[in-house]
DNA sequence: TGCTTGTTCGCACGATTTGCAGATTAGGCC
DNA sequence: GGCCTAATCTGCAAATCGTGCGAACAAGCA
C-alpha cells in the first residue's frame, strides 16, 4: 500500500474526498504488518477518533481493496484480514495465538504441481501453519502465549 | 476418510450410536471430491431424508472432523468446506465458478522459504487460484460457467 | 457562504455457525 | 418384544462477520 500522502493524492485525483476517517485509517494501515481484521482496526481507530463507525472502517477497507491498495487474506474461515503488503509474499500463521507473519518463498514455480486438466492458474498462495517463537518458548519468561487474535 | 462401513465400526467401537442420519452423511461424504459446504450436504441429505436437520449435519461434520476423518478448508472467507481426502494434497480453486480440485505437489519441501525467526512449521497448504476448464472454454458448447458454489 | 455530491453513521438484515433444551431413539438388558 | 438410559436429533435463539439502505453530514468548489 502507498503511504498516506500518496493515498490522499490518489483519492483526490479520482474525485474522492479526503475525510478525517479515511486519513486515520490510511495511517493505521501504513506499514502495518499485523494483518488486522476490520474489527481490530475499528478498535484502534476508535481510540484515536471516538465515534468513528465500524461501517466506515468496512467501507474504507473495501474501497482500498477495490483500488488494489490493500490485500485480503483469510486463514480460518473467520474474519477477513487486511494486508497492506502488496509484494509477492506468503503467510505463516501461529496456531496458538493467531499471529500472522509474512514469509517470502523463492522459486515456488519450480515445484512440480500436477494440476487438473486445463486448469489455468493465475496465482498461488501458501500458508504455513505452526507455532511462533512466543508461543513455542516453554517458560523463558512470564509471558503467556499472547492470544492476540483480535488485537 | 474411511468408507461408511469402517466409520460405523469406529463409531460403534467408541460407544457412539449409529443413526440413519449419520449413515446417510457417511455415504454422502465417501469419495466425495466436491469439497461441499455443510449447507450443500444438508440439501443433498434432505433430498434423501426429508426432515433431517441442518444442525445435525453441522454436528456430524464436527464429529468427523474432531475424529480426524474429515478435513476442513476455507478459501473465500465464507462457508467452510469439508474434504474427505486425507492424503497430502492441495487445492486449485476456480475463481469463476468456485469449483475446487485436488492437486498434488511433490517436493514442496525443496523450495526455499524464509521463515520468521523461531517459527516452528507444522503444515503447509497451497491454494492455486485460476480458471477451470469449464469456465475458460470460450464457447465450445452452450455451457455457461457453472456457478456451483453452493451445490 | 452556499451548493452539490460523496461520506459517514446507525440500523436492519443476510449468511454461517454454535449453544441450548426438550423430544426422540439407538443399543443394551430382561 | 418391552423397558431404560444415555446419546442424538431437532428447532430456535443467538453470536459472528459483513453488507444494504436511507438520513444526516461534510469536503471541495464556485
Amino acid at each position: 500500500m502507498r503511504n498516506p500522502e500518496q493515498l490522499v493524492e490518489r483519492f483526490r485525483s479520482e474525485g474522492l474526498k479526503i475525510t478525517p476517517q479515511r486519513q486515520l485509517l490510511f495511517s493505521l494501515l501504513h506499514d502495518n504488518a499485523e494483518h488486522p481484521t476490520a474489527e481490530a482496526l475499528f478498535i484502534t481507530a476508535s481510540a484515536q477518533m471516538p465515534g468513528i463507525s465500524l461501517r466506515t472502517v468496512y467501507q474504507t477497507l473495501a474501497d482500498l481493496t477495490e483500488m488494489g491498495e490493500l490485500g485480503q487474506v483469510t486463514f480460518d474461515g473467520r474474519a477477513v484480514r487486511f494486508d497492506p503488503n502488496l509484494t509477492d509474499h506468503h503467510h505463516a500463521v501461529c496456531d496458538m495465538c493467531g499471529a500472522i507473519a509474512d514469509v517470502s518463498i523463492d522459486h515456488l514455480d519450480a515445484v512440480s504441481i500436477s494440476e487438473p486438466n486445463d486448469f489455468s492458474p493465475s496465482s498461488t498462495s501458501v500458508v504455513i501453519h505452526g507455532t511462533c517463537a512466543k508461543c513455542s518458548a516453554p517458560s523463558k519468561n512470564l509471558d503467556k502465549p499472547t492470544n492476540n487474535q483480535t488485537t
